[in-house]
DNA sequence: CTCCACCTTGACGCCGACGTCAAGGCAAGG
DNA sequence: CCTTGCCTTGACGTCGGCGTCAAGGTGGAG
């Protein structure tokens, strides 16, 4: 098939595939006029990428991926090195996971502070600059 | 005080709040020679500024909080534009949560998966296929 | 006087993953 | 033959938030 056919078959674009092509992770067949050629295995490739970029993971770690395909494997998954982007995406997911739930609670108590009607507006007598009186005392910085 | 003072204080860099004047977010007077001219409540603005994109705000929704303080408020979100940037902010990011945390918890089950040892891939005739005599399983979640 | 640190504006670079336009080739149908 | 539709390469645009360089102005110290 063409790039247009492979294209709208992965529900993608064909410079999105000129582009994986450009680097490197998608080679392609030329045919006599030197139009790209594709066939199932490619939409295979194409599929595994778009899956992965999906669901977070950045074009060029998708590359063990597709290799490990390329090597005959069943899943793209099946090799080392695809495993340890799994667990080093797992753990970049944790950690940003965690920084956003710790903002998430400052922001819902910055929330209900902001949406009380005219409760201690310049309120004297306690110093203002502890607005953190929550609970969270760790990382100050970072 | 001028523009490097200024910078040092909150803990950016000149560049920074020449853009953020570039955006409207930080007009700056001018003295008799031409160079920008800083006080505590520039200060204070860029504060706000810096706290705010420290945790995911875009410049852009910085602008109702600025607004908020100039207009004399005692704090940013004193206000009802700052306050529904909360809301919309706090939405987001409970949506990014929920998608984030579906990710890892597919990811999590993948990568369980993709660790056990050889079942049924198209290992050729593999006999002493147990090399993984090691420590596998290890914390399979996190 | 020079030197130096600071300031000014303008403009290009960067990152990722493409979008979009330009200019042209090639095959099939009317 | 001409149009239509697909394809080719090349190259510039996009978005955010600045970094970095260039070329020049200014004010105070030595």
């Amino acid at each position: 098939m063409r790039i247009g056919e492979l294209a709208e078959l992965a529900g993608t674009t064909t410079r999105a595939l000129r582009y994986y092509e450009a680097q490197g992770l998608l080679p392609a067949r030329r045919g006599a006029n030197g139009h790209r050629e594709y066939d199932q295995s490619d939409l295979r490739l194409v599929s595994e990428i778009r899956s992965l970029t999906g669901i977070g993971f950045a074009l060029e770690e998708t590359r063990p991926f597709l290799d490990c395909l390329r090597t005959g494997h069943p899943t793209g998954d099946s090799c080392p090195a695809s495993v340890a982007v799994y667990r080093r995406k797992l753990a970049e997911l944790d950690e940003l996971i965690g920084r956003m739930s710790a903002v998430r609670e400052r922001l819902r108590d910055q929330l209900a502070l902001a949406e009380l009607p005219f409760t201690t507006p310049v309120c004297p007598t306690s110093a203002g600059s502890d607005l953190d009186h929550g609970d969270n005392a760790e990382d100050p910085d970072r």
